[in-house]
DNA sequence: GTATGATTAAAACAATCGTTTGAAACGAGC
DNA sequence: GCTCGTTTCAAACGATTGTTTTAATCATAC
């Protein structure tokens, strides 16, 4: 360790992660071995565990690099919508533009591996490892009380609980979309515009606050009449 | 093979399958070995390779037996609803009852395993295993193209290529709901009713419909190609 | 009873898993 | 030149993987 940077050649562990990252969003944990990993990053097989010790530090560590700057900035932009409000509550779109839509942008940058990330991400949302899930809680503990209470703010009128469960759903529906697995084939013949990295913001973001401000289920049903309300 | 079943101790298969879906649901496939099945079922190691041929003809078979009902109900509801419009377009609600209806009922079945494999299929959707998918994909194609038409019928406004995009977003926040990972400590206070099944379907169908039926983003990027059947 | 086909049982197969080892190669300071 | 701490390398470790094999067991028909 001197003065300098300690790192001589920091190209290897670069390399590990951005391997690592590819096959796990391609293949899963459990189906991607080290192997795999060292032969698609360049490096030699011990060099996973010198470097991070273990696979399932690896693992972390993958999650890590890019979820610590990913939750920071959705505080950064809570932080200014509120700002901005001067202690007026929120409106509904600006706090789910500041929680999904930094996700969203990230998920659009396919340069730095944001994209890659973002869809290894969604698919862990469904995949409960037990120390992935663990992991998980413990990045996101520091901002989902801030969105929970924003929330709370802006829709006084909705139970608390009615709204936990309708941010529970706009975070699957996201995932799904950016995992893009499309297992159903429903949108293959429409691939996303890959030169306009806001194509499927402006397609998720109104379906999310759509969502967001249905009314609610208990309501007495009345819409017997055959001029329903329409999309458009 | 005699005139009568086939099948001395049909036992064995079923709790193979069972004790798979279990633990695929809980691990996930490669996580799973052929030991843990085996052994959780309280059958012998090779008896998968005699009954299944292998494991991946295990897991396809997991999926088959409930999906060919699930889908055959999705269809038979989806005919009754018809039936009854009388050849006028169906309202958005009723389709979306034909789809998501059948699933979250059967989700709801804890005692014969419905909710296990409903939490193994939303899990799936985003483990793009290369045979599961191609699998899901054969299984779906009889099924989707009958909704997809009852949508472009009932939302003449909307440009087809959006309704799928959010059929789309409804299937992942239906995914993610059942999966039911809540990787982010969003709902666990709030523990679904156990006693009630519909728990979760009143709560889910109105964000699904609300973000079926919400309003278009004005797209700046206007489409080359066709003549933009926009709603006017 | 015996014969026959289906099912189960225990053991072993080669292959691959994550990890560890010990030596070789490297780079900076003297 | 030499030394020292870091990194890379090839090889091997024991454990576990899915699958196969061979014999034992079962139920039924003759």
């Amino acid at each position: 360790m001197s003065l300098a940077d300690s790192k001589q050649h920091p190209d290897t562990r670069k390399r590990i992660l951005d391997a690592a990252e590819a096959l796990f969003v391609e293949h899963g944990f459990e189906a991607t071995s080290m192997r795999m990993i060292t032969s698609r990053a360049g490096v030699n097989l011990a060099s996973v565990n010198y470097h991070f010790g273990s696979k399932e530090a690896l693992i972390q560590e993958v999650f890590r690099r890019r979820l610590a700057w990913l939750n920071h900035e959705r505080l950064r932009a809570l932080d200014r919508a509120e700002a901005g409000a001067k202690g007026a509550p929120l409106k509904p779109h600006q706090i789910v533009e500041a929680f999904f839509g930094v996700s969203l942008r990230m998920a659009a940058d396919t340069e730095h591996g944001g994209h890659t990330f973002m869809r290894l991400l969604g698919r862990t949302y469904t995949e409960p490892t037990a120390f992935v899930r663990q992991f998980l809680a413990d990045e996101y503990a520091a901002v989902v009380p801030r969105f929970k209470q924003a929330l709370f703010r802006s829709l006084p009128d909705v139970p608390p609980e009615e709204i936990l469960w309708r941010f529970h759903f706009m975070l699957g529906a996201m995932s799904y979309a950016i995992a893009g697995t499309d297992a159903l084939q429903l949108v293959a013949e429409y691939e996303l515009d890959e030169k306009d990295p806001g194509a499927l913001a402006r397609r998720l973001m109104p379906f999310l606050l759509g969502g967001l401000r249905a009314p609610l289920a208990n309501q007495p049903v009345k819409p017997k009449e055959k001029g329903a309300r329409r999309a458009a």
